[in-house]
DNA sequence: CTTTTTGCAAAGCTTTTGCACCACA
DNA sequence: TGTGGTGCAAAAGCTTTGCAAAAAG
């Protein structure tokens, strides 16, 4: 069977000269745990706070970011105060309701569309897994919530 | 000739209830001042201190907020720590290269067949003042920057 | 006069940083 | 054992808020 992520990530991280510890450990467990697809900061602090390491809250931003250059979690630009994390291999755009605040993925066949008209015309090359549109699902639409 | 978006804010200001103070004014001035498109609340607020009323920085955050109720100006969703507001009159989406930090803008057709494409493939109704979509422009894309 | 706004100052929130101590490899 | 990581605590940056004083209508 192939190396899980977890195990991918991990070497990785020590073939850069970093190393595995148990804060990490920790952190990558809660992001590849139950599902989750996006998340912030606070919760992945919320999650490690309950396991035996406790790291601290800045060693998960430190972390965070380790996994961002690593490519492993990309940073989102949604509305509110906290950024919004997501797994890259889950890469896939975001449309994000004003109404409801539900956050809708965007069919592949749809962001290809957009990167395509965006580059044809534009010349301008889309980042896939950081687009999020703001506006109103069917339902909040529908009836003008 | 037809009243300036000023007077006509300034009269929906009173329409509502609401004061016309020395304070919005500047700020409203500001806004509207040497075509300025794209603004944070510090930017306004060091145009309204160099004036005669010199509000304070909770009264530019409040009337901001009173604007973006009104209509006038959009909160966008770009990155960085400080929110970006545009005018709502120079409506439009916006590309945000990662390699040189420019904004773009999308032309109408554009963002017109990503709103229809969106719409007819999951029901979601695009607001097209608060489109950001992240990726390179075509000089970034091409140099690898 | 009444009600809305303002200024001031302090606090809130997320995120970053400096530094001494700890621990992977 | 040496470099890299962690915890702690404080600070930074943007924005919000409580309250008494000021002012618009």
């Amino acid at each position: 069977m192939p190396a899980s992520l977890v195990d991918r990530t991990l070497a990785e991280i020590r073939a850069g000269g970093g190393r595995v510890t148990p804060a990490r450990r920790a952190v990558l467990a809660a992001i590849l745990d139950a599902g989750r697809h996006h998340f912030t900061a606070a919760e992945i602090f919320a999650a490690v706070d309950g396991t035996r390491s406790r790291p601290d809250r800045a060693t998960v931003y430190r972390t965070l970011e380790l996994l961002t250059e690593l490519g492993v979690v990309t940073p989102l630009q949604l509305a509110g105060d906290a950024t919004v994390y997501h797994r890259s291999d889950h890469r896939h755009g975001h449309l994000l309701c004003a109404g409801c605040d539900a956050v809708v993925e965007i069919p592949d066949t749809a962001l290809r569309v957009i990167g395509s008209v965006l580059e044809d015309e534009t010349g301008f090359v889309v980042d896939p897994g950081r687009v999020a549109i703001p506006g109103r699902c069917r339902a909040c639409a529908g009836r003008g919530t």
